[in-house]
DNA sequence: GTCATATAATATGATTTCCGTATCGTACGT
DNA sequence: ACGTACGATACGGAAATCATATTATATGAC
């Protein structure tokens, strides 16, 4: 036995570790996400398409589905709740008067919000125990692999 | 303005990129799982049940759906399709015949693995790109976090 | 301009899922 | 031994999902 060898395989486990913290935090945000959904009286996958819009800004339900990787026709039934809970419009777009523009309502979102209040002062907290260099870091790698995440669905998407 | 409120003006921008960055990851993530259980004919929460029996060993159906906020009767149409596809069995424990011991077959965990190899090799290029200290400090992040996400769940339950 | 075709959103209806409740078998305390 | 609690699932009505059809509008060829 070597002595880098052991240094690869140290490293290997290393990186292991950060790969199982990874699936660990998804099953538990996971877990989160659907008891703040049942609290909004919404399906699980409903607040997903919601931050979605937020994320995306305005949009139709067409490429919302696409995003999202619902059907269209299942999307209707998603943003009809998400519309009766008043939590964002649909809007005509006048150009194209096919088309529909989704957008959340600013003023609900902190109702949202106000659910992940624990989460979001525990988040405080942890964040308080870093450096800022750690959390330069760490945002680095988060996002890094929100992108790879992206990646990883497109490709699936793409492939047979 | 002073010098110190601007440092903890700079640290609090700092420290909200950081949770902005754990929402983009979780709903990328999120995304990610959706594509993988359509892949398995899976619904939405299933592939969360199965992860769940993985992380937490053989345990029941009414202790996995407590653990996963699902109604016991829905765990039983959960644990019908997960069964069905292989992914899972049910075995009558001996010592109390009323309760059944759910197992994930580990033949098969390549299988969903396989799904998530891109993900995978994405992850272990990320994790190339940090030094070990680096990597310690990551997971020791996520580890924190996903604790407070837990900590949530049972406090949102608790709560009226 | 007219027509064919494409696209956006939603309606429709068959199938599946969800979940409150009931049921059945089993364990446990007294 | 008996009553009560508990684990898992069956049952049935309500709701969601999704393939397909429908309606309205836009766009391109001619």
């Amino acid at each position: 036995m070597t002595k880098v060898p052991q240094d690869a395989r140290a490293r290997r486990k290393l990186t292991n570790s950060v790969k199982d913290s990874v699936r660990g935090m998804r099953s538990e945000l996971a877990l989160l996400n659907r008891r703040i959904s049942a609290r909004l009286e919404l399906r699980d996958g409903d607040l997903d398409c919601l931050e979605l819009v937020a994320r995306l800004g305005p949009v139709g339900p067409s490429a919302l589905a696409r995003a999202a990787g619902v059907h269209p026709a299942t999307m209707t039934g998603v943003l009809d709740r998400l519309e009766k809970g008043g939590w964002l419009t649909r809007e005509r777009d006048p150009n194209d008067r096919r088309s529909v523009v989704l957008k959340v309502r600013p003023e609900r979102v902190g109702e949202v919000f106000a659910l992940y209040s624990g989460m979001n002062a525990a988040l405080d907290e942890i964040c308080a125990a870093f450096t800022d260099s750690d959390l330069l870091v760490i945002a680095d790698f988060l996002d890094r692999t929100a992108t790879a995440g992206h990646a990883a669905t497109r490709d699936l998407d793409e492939s047979p």
